[in-house]
DNA sequence: CTGAAAGCGCTTACAG
DNA sequence: CTGAAAGCGCTTACAG
């Protein structure tokens, strides 16, 4: 009790005393398994994303650390390279009670296959693309409107000048919702959408989309919007080995605002990963503590902002 | 028995399968913390580093994941920010059973500091700019030559015909070494080396650095060698935002090869930080086996290569 | 070949 | 106010 609380009623100031100086003397340190076993606690978050090295998820997970760290926990990093598998086995791994909570973008798995999770009292929060219905589950989620942060850049695009303006996206997540966002803008203003989509958000996906977008002599885009910034950064160095300046031929813009699209000059949309990381945190820790798990499911809209650069 | 082994010798078939079969039906899963308490093995690696955001990093997690996934242990991030609290916090926090064993980047701890973990039984893997000696206890290192990759990084710029170099440095860390095989080159190539120092491996430092060399007006470096690519990357910002042409102007190089650096046509030194991090992994991994313990501390050595690219 | 028992190091409810 | 006891869910050595 001495050793665990910082106030003890019931134990007077000097035999608390006297145990402190005796746990000090024999260098005790308790022992952290036997305290997660006992108290049915891991004492850790997991953050369950794509891959680790996509620029956009370090900033997330110092987010998460800052918040997770003085409260007592650590931070487990899964990767799921975005797959339905990885994201399946994630789900399993958090079943066998590896972590109190998960912060977790999953590009497959529905509501019905993680209510699992709140059944077993993990409490999930998404990173999501778009408000989310509020349940009675301790499922939340945090986003940016991603449908309104790409019709914002396509407005952009437009009054700028642009009118053939294509996307690349990549087949799951949140390309979809980036998708909408734009082909809506670009119906009201009378223009006609133009997508490639490739397999993954990597730097070989964009440039491959920017290749066949450049085979199209007819008509080519003067403006591409990558669905992200390492499409966006792909597409860009796909564009200059082709012998095209950037923006003067063709403009480009991206999704997330990575650290390398400031060294780049890519005009792209902020998300404030950081700020995410924080409020997945403070949300799960909130979860955590007791009577937590009663309230029903938030979705946490953050704001978005367009950071325009040379690329445009 | 059946359920933790894949071969029982004891059990018969029938019986196995019937248990199997049970288990299967009961959707049993077995309680990790609790196996963790009881086998006194966390099955989690700890990976100690200055900042998840410094895109070496998230590599070399890659790496590490890449052999302890498989292997039954999960990663753990625990980031120090290169700074000493940081570190002695890491330390402690290993001390409490968080994990079975650790690939870190120390700074500012030392072998006295570190054999704490040795004799807790916690194998670690240091990530080193050096050959370190073997001692008795069961600490490794991993490790590139850092000062005879600075100094061919160095011949090569006096190759291309450059005659005043100038370094950038952070105050910790690699960039003792780095610097001293820029300075073994320098001499005897009957050149003298000149030095700014700032804080940290952050743009902010290496544009700041950066600026204080522009302002030199005579015998201005021709070229500058950043003691990592983030430092080298913030003083190619600061150069351009100065009006400067690279190369033209002036030449810039930089170290680890992050994934930024090809984007931005950085001639670099490449470390092979995802093989580093398998490599750290195999090590813990073999040192958590029975007896894995005993053998004495190794330094392992691992290729770096010259990237040339356009900066240059 | 299979069942029953002990014990890992804590936390917490209880007895005195 | 403080000591003794129970029990978390496993693993492992032992009995039968």
């Amino acid at each position: 009790m001495v050793l665990n609380k910082s106030e003890t009623p019931s134990v007077p100031a000097a035999t608390r005393a006297r145990i402190l100086k005796l746990a000090g003397e024999l260098g005790y340190q308790p022992n952290h398994p036997a305290r997660m076993f006992r108290s049915a606690r891991t004492m850790a978050l997991a953050c369950v994303i794509p891959d680790i090295t996509n620029p956009f998820y370090p900033g997330l997970v110092r987010g998460l650390q800052s918040i997770a760290t003085p409260a007592g926990y650590d931070v487990l990093i899964f990767d799921t390279d975005g797959r339905p598998e990885g994201e399946a086995r994630a789900v399993n791994w958090l079943l066998q009670g590896r972590a109190d909570g998960v912060v977790g973008t999953f590009f497959h798995l529905r509501v019905p296959e993680l209510t699992v999770l709140a059944h077993q009292g993990i409490p999930l929060v998404r990173l999501e693309s778009q408000h989310k219905s509020e349940g009675p589950l301790p499922i939340d989620s945090v986003y940016i409107d991603n449908a309104e942060a790409a019709a914002a850049m396509t407005r952009f695009l437009i009054a700028r000048g642009h009118r053939r303006i294509a996307m690349i996206l990549a087949e799951f997540g949140p390309s979809k919702r980036r998708a909408l966002g734009y082909t809506t803008v670009m119906r009201e203003a009378g223009l006609a959408p133009e997508f490639v989509t490739d397999r993954a958000y990597s730097e070989e996906s964009g440039a491959r989309a920017m290749h066949s977008l450049l085979a199209r002599k007819r008509d080519r885009a003067t403006a591409v919007f990558g669905a992200s910034d390492v499409l966006a950064l792909g597409a860009m160095e796909a564009a200059r080995s082709a012998g095209l300046t950037i923006p003067d031929d063709i403009a480009i813009v991206g999704f997330d605002d990575i650290p390398a699209a400031r060294l780049l000059g890519l005009t792209t949309v902020r998300q404030p990963e950081f700020d995410l990381g924080t409020l997945a945190a403070n949300t799960l820790v909130s979860r955590l503590q007791p009577g937590g798990m009663e309230h029903p499911g938030k979705s946490h809209e953050l704001k978005f902002e367009i950071i325009k650069r040379s690329s445009v």
